[in-house]
DNA sequence: CATGAATGAGCCTTCATTCAT
DNA sequence: AATGAATGAAGGCTCATTCAT
């Protein structure tokens, strides 16, 4: 039995892409039955409402926005070390990459569901799950190179928000590349 | 700051109150309409089209979203100091605060904009004149502690990301509060 | 200031045709517009929404359905006769016409709505209100006819289901017609 | 009187059952096939088309309605007596109660179909075959207490109007309950 | 004897825009 | 400096119907 296998999932994905591009309101039944060429009454077999559909697209993102990354970092290492601070500084050069998960660049998605939160409770309580075991990790990292709870707490936020501030600011660096100065702010903050 | 004297002010503080609560796709003729007590076909004597209105918008977000935050920075400081480093601690103390101007906090205008310049190309233009005046500022002022013009270039992105990520940031920070790891982390970029 | 008047009467007249025709459910605005040859959207400058409509629908006929026979039975009756007698033959003959009021059978309207009344409580509730009207004016004729109390309710109520039931029931009477089976059985309800 | 063995009996039975509850509109393939717990596509093997359901629909109903009430007159009298008054007096009972038949409640069925009538031209030459008969059985029975032909016919009418009547008509009766008021108008057509 | 999946038409509603006054 | 009224495109949803399995 393997006819249509993942028409829900196909829904989704097309979903995460329209949530990266335009944001929520870009998830639009019938612009997703026309990406998928398929008939937008058929959406309404696989989710019962478009409410559905933006649950099951958080699902997807809420599930494999954490997972994933960790999964990578705590992986095989490239070149083979296993410190802390080698892992840091790993999850800083995936976080600055762009790859595609299922077609969809995560990070854009990342963004889209931050701004989303702040008008939508469930959506934020979702981010709150999800940037909470990312703090975690973070802090488990941290922690192994600074013995002041506090100042973990402080460099985990920092390395958080230059994540995502560098993606939500738009200024030049003179001479710079945006990249280069993120890197040179991150090192900073692995040493001591 | 003028206080909306001329009908299409009104309308764009409308706009801009529509943005900080609802994004872009908020600013809708009819909302504000309703809003102001004004018959929907009289937006049309002010403005030509939607988009221009959403010009208009921008172009008073752009005027004041600067000038206003260095105006009171290089003003008198509580304290009566003058040097670089209480007005770099003000000017984080500014950006933590959520004032109220024309019945529209700046700083939800400002994390919308954020997002809409995402996707737009003329929205991500004035962010980037914007946040290039602001970034000129605090390089100015960090350059007076700091001799190493990468350094700075780093505190500045780092000081503007912690402003920014601090809020589309959810994350919980077990027994302290959001505002308090900000301060410690500021604190900490003004040191050496 | 002669705009463009009653267009939203020119709905509900629309409104009860449809419901005439072919009960609440054939009351779409998407066909009222094109039988008003209006554009559908339009609709929605009158009305807030399609109940907005029903319930304007169930008040014209509301306000018409019992005024407006009292007030020709009571007017001059046409061999100018002013007993009770001679009263209800003339509403008898009334509810036998099919006059059209506001382009529409106010008699089609009336058993359309009766039937609606068994499933939205609303409705029940506003037919209710009509038919206690109605049976208070046969009471007060037919307690001119009759000193029993008991048998004015039953005449009361006999006469109104001719009325009523001759429409809903579909036998034939050989050699007659429905009319004169009813002119009959009402003629008899008068007697003694 | 089957319980529904064949699966098209048990959609003809659904049928009805929504029928009754929201006049033909109601019923809907979807709606019948939750309510079956059978899926929506499986109706297409037993019916060609919802129209066809729909015949089936008036067929079984045409089919009892006459020949179960009539039957149950016809067979014993609960007081053993076989004359037209006790007949006539049990039919009128009978017409007053509302018991299920399959779970559907024949009355409400019958008043759906009634409005329906008039709408359908179809569904109005059933009703004329099983009022006719109806109307028949009447006149056999008013025929041995009345000789004029006329009022016969006009007895029938009434009583057939007082059944039908009594549920389309929402008037109150103070101090009497409306199965009272139908009683003694009804018992009063048996006098003479 | 069905189910899973899809189609397409139709419905209610919203909204930017237009236009006459 | 507006209002009243309408247009038309779009969006979410429902439902009869089809078709392959």
């Amino acid at each position: 039995m393997v006819t249509a296998r993942t028409p829900r999932e196909a829904w989704i994905t097309a979903g995460l892409r329209a949530l990266a591009a335009g944001g929520p309101q870009a998830i639009r039944i019938e612009a997703l039955a026309r990406a998928l060429g398929v008939s937008k009454g058929s959406f309404y077999w696989n989710f019962d409402t478009r409410e559905q559909l933006l649950d099951g697209i958080l699902d997807a993102w809420e599930q494999v926005s954490v997972d994933d990354v960790i999964a990578i970092v705590e992986g095989e290492q490239p070149d083979g070390s296993t410190d802390a601070r080698s892992k840091l500084a790993r999850l800083g050069a995936l976080a600055a990459s762009g790859d595609d998960v299922l077609g969809v660049d995560p990070l854009t998605v990342d963004l889209a569901i931050r701004d989303w939160a702040r008008r939508d409770a469930d959506v934020g309580r979702r981010l709150r799950r999800v940037d909470n075991r990312r703090m975690d990790y973070m802090r488990s990292l941290f922690g192994t190179l600074c013995a002041d709870a506090a100042e973990v707490e402080e460099r985990c936020l920092v390395a958080f928000s230059l994540w995502i501030g560098s993606h939500f600011i738009a200024a030049d660096h003179p001479g710079r590349s945006r990249a280069d100065v993120v890197r040179g702010a991150f090192r900073r903050l692995l040493e001591a």
